[in-house]
RNA sequence: GCGCCUGUAGCUCAGCUGGAUAGAGCAGCCGCCUCCUAAGCGGCAGGCCACAGGUUCGACUCCUGUCAGGCGCACCA
């Protein structure tokens, strides 16, 4: 990030020298290949068109004034105009005392500028426990909380409890029914309850507490009640043992009882934009591009998961929040519509909500499908899986593939502490480094206790050049990965970081090395690269052993 | 029928708002531990980026169409 913000600021200040506006299209990017240095620019050629004037020439005139910076040691100019720049080996070098001064703090940055935004995720309905493809949701959605967080965004994070509607009473008899049959009732079972072992568990439960059960007027509502809160501390249970946590939980039920959805209605009404019809109140969503209206009241009084679900979001954007990031399953993409259409016509901007689709997870062992239904019962819980797999090893599963496109995960092959599993991989890096230290310190050498430039003048290979640039890029990954709201590019980069120490550890002594400059050096080098594995995978949730 | 997502190496996947010769891991083959953790490193091989057009200096990336897989199209949640 340093690289190319000092180079930002460089050809800015360039181009509006030579009285030319800045191209937007402009880019400022290491190239793929090393032969051409550090940082490549398209700069001339972008501004070729509006300058009227040959790119190699206008790259030639920037390269001029670029090579004058002091940082700057080389600009090259290259195939159809590119700019290709070399910075100083001082440069560099400076990267490790940043880090080192900046520590846990080193990649975060100020994208977000304190911007209010809530992330809403997992948000099942309390109708049993989590699923694998809930803890997809989870991991993504504290993870993508993490960073953007990490990129100057207040973030807030929230579980939508679904309490109010027909799921609940449909709970509340599932659990009244096994009671039931518990007592001695002959009930054949019904097609639509939820029949898995926990709704047994609970029956029985509230049995022992209310011995009286089925005496009781209410005695559904009872069964509704202790339900939905057993479920509810399962939930809050298994997402602490995946380390995620919600700051808020927000009931469904709260946002009825207090008339917020008849509020949201009044508004809607007020703008033209709600009407009656055959008995329900109609929301007119294709004025914002819904291929059809929605009926926000049923004709027999009750409300829609949509009307509520408005209220909500409009509650939300009441509370202060600038963005709205929902984390849905992908199965409910044809809601996607509707909800813009619902942002819009309470008059908030598009941009301010936006939803990340979880597709589907297919869960496997051994190469073969295990199926998942809630309603049949028979599913991997979240928790099973994360006391199978454990923790880290799921997370990182998660946050490897990009959220919306499918994703096999294989509990044997996630399980294995192996090179086909890189969680371990990144892990060991800095497992590795902190091996390193503890030797230092076993054979009486002494670790820099600051990185000062004279330690950091033994830094002169190419291999130690290379793993700094990359150090480098770090906030570079953390401000793509925000803008795109996709944690997964930090899993990638992170791998990479460990990539290069691996192939760097091998290839170079640290301990053994002749020079105990250089020893020195690369002692601060590696513990910048432990500080970075460590910030990244911070970011993802996964935790950074010292010994493996 | 309409809509959304996906299609990149044998397998699992990256590829940032279009940039130089398309990348990684696994699997396969060949090497590397008297030395800081071999959960590692180096090398070889592997590609019509589903297909066909279009846009431009330049396309895996953008547009159109076709094919294939997944998902969704309720006064269900």
């Amino acid at each position: 990030m340093r690289a190319k913000n000092h180079l930002y600021t460089a050809l800015q200040a360039i181009v509006a020298d030579l009285d030319l506006e800045w191209p937007a299209r402009t880019t400022i990017e290491p190239p793929k290949e090393k032969k051409f240095g550090d940082m490549a620019a398209n700069i001339a050629m972008v501004l070729a068109k509006p300058a009227k004037r040959n790119p190699r020439e206008l790259a030639s005139l920037i390269a001029e004034k670029l090579i004058e910076d002091p940082m700057i040691d080389n600009v090259e100019i290259a195939g159809p105009g590119f700019l290709n720049i070399t910075f100083s080996v001082d440069f560099w070098r400076s990267t490790i005392a940043i880090i080192e001064e900046r520590g846990e703090s080193f990649g975060s940055i100020d994208q977000g500028k304190g911007k209010k935004v809530q992330v809403e995720y997992v948000s099942a309905n309390p109708t049993g426990p989590l699923h694998i493809g809930h803890g997809r949701g989870a991991a993504v959605g504290d993870s993508l909380a993490r960073l953007l967080r990490f990129a100057g965004y207040d973030v807030h994070t929230e579980y939508y409890i679904n309490d109010a509607g027909r799921q609940m009473l449909i709970l509340g008899q599932s659990v009244l029914f096994r009671a039931r049959q518990i007592e001695g009732e002959d009930l054949p079972d019904p097609e639509d309850f939820y029949r898995g072992d926990y709704i047994k568990d609970i029956a029985q439960e509230v049995l022992e507490q209310h011995p009286d059960l089925l005496k009781k007027d209410d005695a559904l509502e009872v069964c509704r009640e202790y339900a939905l809160n057993q479920i509810l501390d399962g939930i809050k249970t298994d997402l602490a043992e995946f380390r995620v946590e919600h700051q808020n939980w927000f009931s469904e039920r709260s946002l009825v009882t207090a008339g917020a959805v008849e509020k949201t209605f009044n508004r809607l009404k007020e703008a033209g934009l709600a009407f009656e019809q055959d008995g329900a109140l109609w929301f007119r969503t294709t004025e914002f591009g819904d291929d059809k209206d929605r009926v926000l009241r049923k004709s027999d009084g009750s409300l829609t998961y949509f009307a509520s679900d408005i209220a909500y979001h409009d509650n939300k954007y009441d509370r202060g929040f600038e963005l709205n990031v929902d984390i849905w399953g992908a199965d409910h993409h044809g809601y996607v519509p509707r909800m813009r259409a619902a942002v819009e016509a309470l008059g908030k901007p598009k941009d301010s909500f936006d939803v990340i689709l979880i597709q589907l997870v297919n869960l496997l062992r051994n190469g073969e499908q295990i199926a998942m239904s809630t309603r049949a019962g028979q599913f991997d819980t979240l928790e099973e899986v994360v006391k199978d797999v454990g923790c880290d090893a799921a997370r990182f599963m998660f946050l490897s593939r990009k959220s919306d496109s499918h994703l096999d995960f294989d509990l044997e092959l996630v399980k294995q502490k192996s090179m086909d599993n890189p969680v371990y991989y990144v892990q060991y890096a800095n497992a590795r480094i902190c091996s390193v230290l503890r030797k230092a310190a076993e054979r009486g050498i002494a670790v820099p206790e600051k990185a000062t430039p004279e330690i950091l003048s033994a830094i002169k290979e190419a291999s130690e050049l290379d793993l700094i640039k990359l150090l480098d890029q770090f906030e570079d990954v953390v401000d793509s990965a925000a803008r795109q709201l996709a944690p997964h590019q930090i899993s990638f980069y992170v791998q990479e970081l460990a990539s290069a120490l691996h192939s760097f550890y091998a290839n170079n002594p640290i301990l053994n090395a002749k020079d105990e400059n250089v020893i020195a050096a690369r002692l601060c080098l590696l513990q910048s690269v432990s500080k970075v594995i460590r910030n990244g995978l911070n970011l993802v949730g996964v935790e950074a052993p010292e010994s493996m």
